[in-house]
DNA sequence: TGATCTCGAT
């Protein structure tokens, strides 16, 4: 019935800890989803049905991936005979199938699904959040400022995530003068921006080299007694780093720890991109270090700009070389497959390097790393 | 909990 290769991304993950019968079964229609073989999906969602396993989680990641291959009919089809699922087709699942829809692309579809629907199951503020997120993310200020309008019109105030919608396609235009005006006008009408809403522009500005425009949201933030996480702290990093404040980027990240804030993945990967986009390869080892030791997991993004720096000098010494497929390792060790261009990249070196071994193991290694990924 | 995220070169 299932292909081996789904096995073993269950087996896989098995490995990784205790997962319930539900969650697997679940991950196997998402694989399924991914991979397009939607024939093999919908059998499984029948035997699901019989075992009396199928939840919106399920319906959610069929409409999703769906919708992800373009087959928004389909998806919306999915949630047209959901209650011949057993699942209840209420406010929420609409909402989940809205989401997809814009998510993969098509706002329209999600509108269109909502005028079907909303006469008979009420709309809630989230349904209205989903289409402004949607028309936003598709530059159409206007059909977004429509939902809006309807939103009120039911009785919703606009919230925090509606305005952060709208602030985030400005920013995407770089019109900075409408984003703060949005900034102010939901203060006015009594909604707090919070730590997303500050992310939003201060990366926007920090992309658009705005540094100290970007800096200045920081101070706003903080005067509105808006606490930092993670996320933010990621992004001031990024930002720092890509106009050349490597120091104060170290700062912020060492300062962290004094705020309370956990470094995360991202955390990590900004600091170790910036440290190798100045060519700090001994502090960017030691970070690598570090986040083990913090029992954060490194993954294929972690290791790219460490491959990079040291495939870049173009006149390697042996130690930088031993470093680079030293990285070129253990990102197949763990189970990823290196980018084409790092793996090129790393070739020409050794070839220049007349290093025919290092060479045929590398090969070796991308090999496998090819072989290996069930997907 | 609906909105943010580090992927650079063209």
């Amino acid at each position: 019935m299932i292909g081996f290769p789904l096995w073993g991304v269950i087996w896989a993950k098995n490995q990784t800890g205790y997962i319930h019968t539900l969650e697997i079964y679940d991950s196997m229609v998402d694989v399924l989803g991914k991979r397009k073989k939607f024939c093999l999906m919908w059998g499984l969602v029948k035997e699901m049905e019989l075992k009396g396993y199928i939840s919106l989680v399920t319906m959610s990641k069929v409409m999703r991936r769906l919708a992800r291959a373009g087959q928004y009919e389909d998806a919306i089809e999915a949630f047209r005979g959901m209650e011949n699922f057993g699942v209840s087709k209420d406010i929420e699942a609409l909402n989940t199938l809205m989401d997809a829809l814009v998510k993969e692309g098509s706002v329209e579809h999600a509108h269109s699904v909502f005028m079907e629907f909303k006469d008979c199951m009420p709309a809630d503020p989230r349904s209205f959040n989903i289409l402004i997120h949607g028309y936003c993310k598709a530059r159409k200020l206007d059909d977004a400022r429509k939902i809006m309008d309807e939103m009120e019109k039911h009785g919703f105030q606009p919230n925090v995530v509606s305005y952060s919608c709208f602030i985030e396609s400005y920013c995407k235009s770089k019109d900075f003068r409408n984003a703060n005006a949005t900034l102010d006008e939901m203060q006015e009408k009594g909604c707090k921006p919070n730590v997303i809403t500050y992310t939003i522009i201060m990366l926007a500005l920090g992309k658009a080299k705005q540094v100290n425009e970007a800096l200045e949201v920081y101070d706003k933030m903080k005067r509105n007694e808006c606490v930092p996480d993670s996320s933010f702290y990621s992004s001031l990093i990024y930002i720092l780093g890509q106009s050349g404040r490597l120091k104060d980027a170290w700062d912020v990240f060492e300062d962290m720890e004094k705020q309370g804030i956990r470094r995360d993945l991202l955390t990590y990967k900004t600091m170790i991109t910036s440290a190798c986009n100045h060519s700090q390869e001994d502090n960017a080892l030691k970070l690598l270090q570090r986040m083990e030791e913090d029992s954060c997991k490194p993954d294929i993004q972690t290791y790219a700009p460490l491959l990079k720096m040291c495939c870049k000098k173009k006149r390697m010494k042996n130690g930088k070389l031993e470093h680079a497929c030293f990285f070129f390792k253990e990102t197949v060790l763990k189970g990823m497959i290196p980018e084409d261009g790092t793996y090129k990249m790393l070739l020409e070196v050794l070839e220049k390097n007349d290093t025919t071994e290092a060479k045929e193991k590398i090969q070796k290694l991308m090999l496998r790393a090819k072989g290996q990924n069930p997907i």
